[in-house]
DNA sequence: AGATTCTGATTGAACTGTCAATCAAAATAC
DNA sequence: GTATTTTGATTGACAGTTCAATCAGAATCT
């Protein structure tokens, strides 16, 4: 859960400040989780990182503040991921709206823990402007990168439709079976959500995506 | 706000059990909707609606009661409402599609209180049996609906694809635009959201569907 | 090297405010 | 008159925040 040291008995000030910070970060992305928004509490925290719960306000000043850092790690990690996926992709745009999808579904970025952390920040979005002040940014990025492939791949395919609206339904879809693996009573699996999307994708571009993503050779 | 009485300097002990029930329901989805999941109480809800605070314990027994209350009260609104919409519309699986597209952008049911509530409720989805105690359900309903008119449809128009897959995008599409609605920075117009599903079941079913919605004639 | 000083990370108790739940009394309906 | 609904004060628990004391390790001195 933790990905940082914590293992010996008296592993006390070891770690960095930095290191430390990463450490509450991730005991609340699980706490938020398990437990949710609205139950998820300071002495929480703390107690799962093995640490005492004053040290949350002295490393994040208060709660919202842990809180924002958070959301703000998660957004960060998962721009690095989808742009490190574009890094390796090949430059048709077909190649990199399938990297994009592809790098939505990996091990590291769509765990429970995450998918879960998510899901309770959009739905607090509403409320708090932190939502929109951490993620606005990035989200605006990432909705304007796939455009761009979209209306490549719309032009040079000769497909008819809107740029702005097949990339919304590519990223809302997404963020939609997402949302299923956390809400449904019997929830698919991961390759069954990424499934869904390649299905979508197939939809829009029937001479590049095939069933099972990627069609070879075009 | 509230879609109850409320309005003379002295309405108390005009309303029944189940109106008061409605009221406090209705000032819950407003208090949710404003402040979220986590910074809502009782005493908000209470003060909203115009009432003691004593009252909502008095009519739920507790929170989290009067919070599944709440929620069912949501679920119940959707069902009968696209239940309603199909009532109406035509025999072929595209109007029936269309229809429950449709549906779902009603005035009625596609208020930013509701949105936002909806969205609140996912959020705490993952952590708490409520969601899918009173949802389950109605969600499955819904999807199975929904499968089979895009079976029929795909049968009938000679497509090519997976039921059960293009169902789940046409509806995580509509649920991932209306939490678009309240995530983003600067967010389209309901009529653009509404477009955005047609345009995904434009993809899927080419000759019944066209960017402004079901084509005539088919 | 060994002793001393300094820094700032860490702890845990105390404080403060808030909220859900309770309940006795008052108001209202039947 | 009796039953039901409503009020508002009270209670107890709990969470966020503050803070003084502690302590480990780094830096400095001899």
């Amino acid at each position: 859960m933790v990905a940082v040291v914590e293992t010996s008995p008296t592993p006390r000030r070891k770690l960095s400040r930095a290191e430390r910070r990463l450490q509450l970060i991730e005991a609340t992305i699980s706490v938020i989780a398990e437990n949710g928004f609205a139950r998820t509490t300071l002495g929480e925290v703390a107690k799962r990182a093995g640490l005492s719960h004053g040290l949350a306000n002295f490393h994040f000043e208060s709660k919202d503040k842990l809180l924002a850092a958070t959301l703000e790690h998660l957004s960060d990690e998962y721009r690095a991921n989808w742009q490190a996926a574009l890094a390796v992709a090949g430059p048709h745009p077909a190649d990199r709206i399938a990297a994009l999808i592809e790098a939505d579904f990996t091990p590291a970025i769509c765990t429970a823990d995450r998918l879960a952390a998510w899901c309770a920040f959009w739905g607090e979005a509403q409320s708090r402007p932190m939502y929109q002040d951490v993620c606005g940014q990035n989200d605006e990025e990432y909705q304007g990168v796939l455009e761009g492939f979209c209306r490549d791949l719309l032009a040079d395919g000769g497909y008819g439709g809107d740029a702005v609206r097949v990339a919304r339904v590519l990223r809302v879809t997404t963020e939609g079976v997402w949302l299923d693996l956390m809400t449904l009573q019997s929830p698919y699996s991961r390759d069954e959500a990424r499934a869904t999307v390649l299905a979508a994708a197939a939809a829009f571009f029937p001479r590049h995506f095939g069933p099972d993503g990627r069609l070879a050779g075009t």
